[in-house]
DNA sequence: CAGTATCCTTCGAGATACTG
DNA sequence: CAGTATCTCGAAGGATACTG
């Protein structure tokens, strides 16, 4: 993957460069409501609804086709009951709690450095 | 953070409904420039040429405008060289290589499923 | 309730040109 | 080399309405 230049990582982990079917999964999953969903979905299982009351902020067009796109993925499983009303719901795969710890990550990550962050922000708009 | 119903998880890892700044933080982070040039600085400090090499792909406008956010959240420091021609040096802050641990796990996630993720694509595809 | 379809606006982001 | 500034276009994404 590395054409060379890429030294240092044993493993490659390297994304730099990657085949593109590597990139274009990786671009498709590193995007805030993608990750936002696998989120709301980490211990639960959740119909449609609740996902965006969840995920608060993302707009009904937008919940259904991220969704779309994680099942096309194979990282959310759907599953409908011929019910009327419909019901509809969304859990993690195997592929899916793979990500989610990924996920979990960020936001540990976010918590962890929010106070360092917010200085940060302070100082760089000091100077401008 | 949760307010009730967000049960399961021990530490509070959730950003469902997290304030505003959290979510903030995020979702700034979670996009898939600022992550790539995460991991091309993983070992190396690079030049702001190089790194728009290495992510490949990125126009010049998305690589300044994102190192900016990433500088601007202490995510990335950038050293400039007061020489003719000048000379920027960008490399990861100790917040950045915490960070840099989440998106090796995307990288590797990504390439862990790469097969399976190709399958179910084909399946979901071939059903429509 | 879950989902599709349509319209319409905003702005992300590329291309290009210019400065220190 | 590194960076800012414009201009422009296309697509992302919101609002709304309709269907099974």
């Amino acid at each position: 993957m590395g054409t060379g230049q890429t030294v240092g990582h044993p493993d490659d982990a390297d994304l730099t460069r990657a085949d593109s079917l590597a990139r274009e999964i990786f671009s498709g999953v590193a995007n805030k409501w993608a990750l936002l969903i696998i989120n709301a979905l980490a211990d639960r299982t959740l119909r449609f609804t609740e996902v965006r009351t969840a995920v608060d902020g993302i707009s009904h067009k937008m919940l259904t086709q991220t969704l779309r796109g994680l099942e096309r993925d194979g990282v959310v499983h759907r599953t409908v009951y011929a019910t009327v009303p419909p019901r509809v719901e969304y859990r993690l795969t195997e592929a899916g709690e793979g990500l989610l710890a990924t996920v979990d990550g960020m936001c540990a990550w976010t918590h962890r450095y929010l106070a360092e962050i917010e200085a940060a922000r302070s100082r760089f708009d000091a100077r401008s």
